[in-house]
DNA sequence: ACAATTTCTGAAACCGTTTTCAGACGAGGC
DNA sequence: GCCTCGTCTGAAAACGGTTTCAGAAATTGT
């Protein structure tokens, strides 16, 4: 009924616990067939209360994440889950729903219940990195960046070429009116993928009306209401990049219920794969990106920087992305794109 | 730097350890105003291990899942994160692959760690709840029963009611020959949605060829695999009720790459709902659950259980599901079987 | 002002490990 | 056979809190 103890096991083997300790750890014992066969028979398991009490460590990280709901952030778990899978160390999920004062408590309850915390911030003006800095625990950064960058091992990855090359993309079907839905500007993803698109326009000498960027919070309805925006536009675009996978289902429903066709009516690349983006019709082009591997890295990082000495020089990392040309992106229909192209050039 | 510890702050103020102790856990006490001063410049954080060690609880709770990447588990833990967001608990999260022997390694690891666990097992004949029990940590099996079932809380929902609803829309639209995509048959969901699927039949007197039964396995690609000899079949169905979300995706991509038309061809239901059901051309006919809620159920029926005497008697609770109409049903092919098994043949 | 009562307080024990420190024991060299 | 050395062992001191216990201080009543 009760958990055993160490002394428990030592009484039954007729040792000191100082001997069960040195056997569980390793050292060369001469009882050790006896207290092996105790701790058999007593089911013995020691207390990781009482060890992380003496030693200090917990054998425990923390993963830290906007909204678990999100594929993305799904396989990043999975990601990370599959590395410590091996090495000993358990991990403490935890939700902040994208609210910062969320964020702040859950940090600020983890902080002494782990010896590292993988932390994708819900907004980059946000101090729990800081803090996590100050109270000396050892913090990966996942997907965005601190305010205070280069002092965090950061994993990230292109957003502003993955946005840019989704454009060009476009741009190379023949497009010229393309807007895009983008997701909170006070995050890096955001930033960036919006950078991004503007840097592709630019580069084609594009100048568009500034109803052409919708911000959609990174959120299904945001998508939706900004797809709804963008199609009731007196000239509509003829494209559109949505800057994440949430947002793209709520544009994709907004197109389905005012019966626009793809890639007819209107082209569509969307930020981040799913299963689903194959069958949908038409598959769905997208930006895709290495999600459980952005885990994984994350996770490997952080144990690095747990073990080796902390004060090594941090580290960003960047991981390349790839479009994914399936058959949602078409050229822009014949006629109205005359007068158009006209109008734009002159 | 280095952690404040409760005699720090007791320096600090001028006071014993004990005072400072009793004021944090609520006591009335003369120095509570330089106690509080000195704990916020500090910024001192009681240590949970000393805690735990010395209460017994670790105010931690275990939630393990088969794979975090299926939707529905990702909203099971969401729900339950909501419950103890609220309540002090952190939540351990382990991913099992579906595997029993993983899950054992996770669940024996997570065993000390805990002051109660929230478990989806991979299978049913699976030693892990029995481990939990002997163990003494309550417990709370979600989705999947034990096998010495009534011994644990458990939060399920109608699968059988579920299943048969799904062949009974089927039925409703003249199908008879109505094939499924079974998942798992040694898991809860499995076993009851083939369960449903068989009644709905019997009741109508229909019999049909055991190849009208695929095994799936609960993954995509045994959806695929499944739905492609389902198609291949010289008499194939003119109907078919997938049995879990990733099968579904699956089975859609082989219909895509056949060619088959949906609902002309052939008429789909699935099991689960997704944001993406809706937009799929024709949006998806599933059985809808209420899966935060089962989470967060499952939580709470936890927290109970390990706040209130643990001995009271267990509790099964079962969640209903509803049929979600939308296109991917009609009837079947007016011309008559016949020819369809002619045409097919040639 | 004094006794009886109540409220606060600090010292110390305890939770289950790990680790230091001496000391016990056995082996090997002379 | 005795001494030295190395190996293994057990007692005890941490780790950082909570809680019991007894005593000190404050409060009340007369």
């Amino acid at each position: 009924m009760k958990a055993p103890t160490i002394a428990d096991v030592a009484e039954e083997a007729g040792v000191s616990v100082s001997t069960v300790s040195r056997h569980l750890r390793g050292d060369r014992v001469r009882a050790a067939e006896r207290i092996s066969r105790a701790v058999a028979h007593l089911r013995y398991r020691p207390s990781p209360a009482a060890q992380s009490l003496k030693s200090g460590k917990t054998g425990a990280v923390a993963l830290v994440v906007p909204d678990i709901t999100n594929p993305f952030f799904a396989a990043v778990v999975r990601g990370a889950e599959s590395i410590t899978a091996q090495g000993g160390h358990t991990i403490f999920l935890a939700n902040t729903d994208e609210s910062d004062t969320r964020e702040a408590e859950v940090v600020e309850d983890l902080l002494t219940r782990v010896d590292g915390m993988l932390l994708a911030p819900a907004s980059e003006d946000n101090p729990s990195p800081q803090r996590l800095a100050d109270a000396g625990v050892p913090t990966v950064l996942i997907d965005r960046e601190a305010p205070s960058t280069g002092r965090f091992d950061t994993v990230l990855i292109d957003n502003h070429n993955g946005a840019r090359s989704a454009v060009e993309h476009l741009l190379s079907n023949g497009h010229e009116q393309i807007a895009t839905i983008a997701g909170t500007v006070d995050s890096t993803p955001g930033r960036f993928r919006l950078e991004g698109y503007r840097a592709a326009l630019a580069a084609h000498s594009i100048e568009l009306p500034p109803e052409f960027v919708q911000p959609g919070g990174f959120k299904e309805h945001g998508g939706y209401q900004s797809m709804l925006r963008l199609l009731a536009l007196p000239d509509p675009p003829t494209a559109v990049f949505v800057a994440n996978n949430t947002m793209t289902i709520g544009a994709l429903r907004a197109i389905k219920d005012i019966g626009v066709r793809v890639p007819d009516d209107l082209s569509v690349v969307g930020f981040d794969d799913h299963p689903f983006s194959e069958i949908l019709d038409p598959p769905l082009t997208v930006i895709d990106r290495p999600m459980e591997e952005q885990g994984a890295l994350a996770m490997r990082m952080l144990l690095s920087r747990m073990s080796n000495d902390a004060s090594r020089e941090s580290r960003r990392v960047v991981l390349d992305v790839r479009l994914i040309e399936r058959a949602s992106c078409g050229p822009p229909r014949s006629a109205p794109m005359g007068a158009r192209r006209r109008a734009a050039k002159s």
